[in-house]
DNA sequence: TCAAAAGTGTTTAGCTTACACCCATGT
DNA sequence: ACATGGGTGTAAGCTAAACACTTTTGA
């Protein structure tokens, strides 16, 4: 029960938060434990990490404040992607139990602005107490049955990750500073689910400028180590079109 | 005061109508006079059309309602772009004037869902009595101030047009559906502010198969009658990916 | 010596780009 | 006849795509 005076009844963030580790994307999650009088025991339920909006609070800040008290990051990739509003979105009977726990109007309705968040795994510190709620790194392939229309929610979450990361550099996000060509061919192999081809896709990360090769190297690995590189931020971002290079499986490129 | 019982006064949407005429893009708005007290001559004030959501009411459904009582169309291109809720977005003091002349609870904080639409502006009825105010359409180079913070929507939903009319096929939903070569490049010419070449562009616009020509011509025109085509917009949707070919002015192209 | 992942070049095909002249119509 | 916009082809350069072997390390 986080909750202060200002808060807005009929409007919250929700977080999808991304990750990568052990070659696998990985979505953040909230585990509630929800009281059954019938059962004695409790239900559980997972949901997308989230809070109702503050009077006084934009909804960028109230989306990096969930993340915050959630994982301790700031300065994370946060960017809104779409809100949703159905009526009925938050009128399942598990739900209601929970809102009524927790919520001062339970009955209110309410739309929530999603954001999407991409975080390097090994950074997080995950706050336990933080919701009074555990919190999970779930596979992607292997997301239960969530609160709300938190399914539908991470669903347009990862469709908009595919068409984004191949616009703009923002794979980056989810690795450490340092990583390797492998580590970072295994990440868009994983997110757009399907197999690229190493040389090529070597030859357009390097020759789009936005990493560059350290003289570092893996150590104590069982085969040839590989060279460490690093994201340019700065030129990324001062060089929005010449990014690297994607065509969609026909093809995309503009007019002259 | 368009009122019923039922409207979130948290909520509203807002849309950015997109019309295209005698070659320029253009902003359809609608035009209060707030009376002021002081010179007894109304101010007048322009603005997004938008409304606050009804609480039976799902966001599309809400953004459609809005562009249907304004235009009398149905079944247009709208999508959600973006959800704007500053706390100070609605504090400016002429909004404060018309906001107390109109809503019940003219504190209420409120956040706003935008829509981008894209019309025909031939098929346009205008219906003046709608929302008790007046229509105009605006050139998109001559908008003037605008109530709230519409003026920060529309420049986020123009960069989102840009954005996005070079990777879906969707700049057809401002033309009538027989068009011209020379209408469609002139009105991607606007929309992306730069000069195409004509041999490649009809080139692509043809290869690219989301449009056909008919064996009609233009009559009455002191020039070489133009063919017209059209919009194939069952085989663009089922070709997602082969549209036409877009390069931002470096190059976009996938891995392989 | 074996397993495992790193690292490296070349060829072909297709697309993008740049560019200039004739055509059909109404006035 | 002239003004206006419509309509057309080609050559050069670049990028994407497909493809296989050697290297380095630890076990």
């Amino acid at each position: 029960m986080s909750s202060t005076p200002s808060l807005n009844p009929h409007v919250s963030t929700d977080c999808v938060i991304f990750g990568f580790s052990q070659e696998t994307l990985r979505l953040l999650l909230i585990r509630r434990n929800i009281p059954n009088r019938l059962t004695e025991v409790n239900d559980v339920l997972y949901a997308l990490p989230g809070d109702l909006v503050k009077d006084d609070e934009n909804l960028d800040t109230s989306a990096n404040r969930v993340l915050a008290e959630l994982t301790g990051l700031k300065g994370i990739y946060l960017t809104q992607f779409q809100t949703f509003g159905d009526p009925l979105r938050i009128a399942k009977s598990k739900d209601r139990a929970w809102l009524e726990s927790v919520r001062q109007d339970p009955d209110a309705r309410v739309i929530t602005v999603a954001y999407m968040a991409l975080i390097d795994s090994q950074k997080v510190n995950l706050q336990p107490g933080s919701f009074s709620e555990e919190t999970v790194w779930v596979p992607i392939h292997e997301v239960p049955e969530l609160a709300f229309d938190h399914n539908e929610i991470y669903e347009q979450a990862l469709s908009a990750l595919k068409e984004r990361v191949q616009m703009q550099p923002i794979g980056f996000e989810l690795l450490p500073e340092k990583f390797t060509m492998g580590q970072l061919q295994s990440l868009y192999e994983t997110i757009l689910e399907r197999d690229l081809d190493k040389r090529n896709f070597r030859r357009k990360m390097i020759n789009s400028g936005v990493i560059s090769p350290l003289t570092e190297k893996q150590i104590g690995v069982s085969n040839k180590p590989a060279r460490y590189y690093v994201y340019n931020r700065e030129f990324a971002q001062s060089n929005p079109s010449s990014i690297f290079n994607l065509r969609m499986d026909g093809s995309f490129t503009l007019f002259n």
